[in-house]
DNA sequence: TAGGACCTTGGAGTGCGCTCCAAGCAAGCG
DNA sequence: CGCTTGCTTGGAGCGCACTCCAAGGTCCTA
């Protein structure tokens, strides 16, 4: 039952990715993934030229038109791109799938070597943050004693 | 006791900031403060010259020698950065340093804003790495699927 | 006093991730 | 039919944050 479900690893992990997008027969043109994504068509034509996409299909006069799995594909990459991993990391792991099921210990090691740079990443910013929280009490402090010191 | 402390508040607020520097009179080259902050020299003087630095000194012969509020201001810089805020906006928090005290209510608001950036990208990262683990228990349990179809 | 390490400057160059442009094709509408 | 809107392409351009270069001055040690 699940044997199949290897194919779809990279596109589907899971449930359908809660997104909205009218399943039946699913084909956007570029301005509707504009419009879903937040991504300017330019940019998804940019990352298709730099292999950061599956092949997308197109219309019978050379339209482009993604799938819902497409879709899954941006997502996943708008999530990574906010971790910062590079770009060409990321065409990395596209070139992974596309090569087959034979990189799946590679694809497994990249995806937990992103996971620790995620954590190492949470914990530079909340070092950050207690810096700003120390500033910031310094800053009403400071407030405060002007404030008392204009009134005197 | 604490009015002259408004004149420090953006190079030490709270302790001396716990970073190794030998106090008693405090100057550094460039390259000493490379080494303590792992900013290229090429950086140092290029953060002066779009005005990220307060004045640095200089010695009789021109070359730059840095204090330790310098370093403190560095480290936070650091911090900054790590948030990915703009130099452009660092930029303009010295010019407020810069300008005085009348611009403590500006700072304030403009680090209570960054606050709230760093609070929304550590949520953002939190999100990114449910993903990651998402897909990497899918990954784990496909693996062990193919391990088992092998062996069978 | 010589040699080498280190410092100075303005300006040019680099890599990344887009971002835009020009020229042209295709579909829908009055 | 013309007009508008949307899509196509390769290639050029941009903004950011550095990064480096050339030509020269200074510091230290012997």
């Amino acid at each position: 039952m699940e044997t199949t479900a290897t194919r779809t690893a990279d596109t589907c992990a899971g449930p359908p990715q809660g997104d909205r997008r009218p399943d039946g027969q699913d084909m956007y043109t570029i301005s509707e993934v504009v419009a879903l994504t937040g991504l300017s068509a330019h940019t998804l034509r940019w990352y298709e030229r730099i292999g950061l996409m599956p092949h997308i299909d197109r219309s019978h006069t050379g339209q482009r038109r993604y799938r819902n799995r497409d879709l899954d594909w941006l997502a996943l990459v708008g999530k990574l791109r906010l971790t910062g991993m590079p770009v060409a990391d990321m065409v990395r792991y596209a070139e992974l799938v596309r090569a087959g099921d034979h990189t799946y210990a590679e694809r497994f090691a990249l995806l937990k070597a992103t996971r620790e740079d995620v954590l190492a990443r949470i914990a530079e910013l909340q070092g950050t943050l207690a810096v700003l929280d120390r500033k910031i009490d310094f800053y009403a402090d400071a407030g405060r004693a002007l404030a008392s010191e204009r009134s005197r």
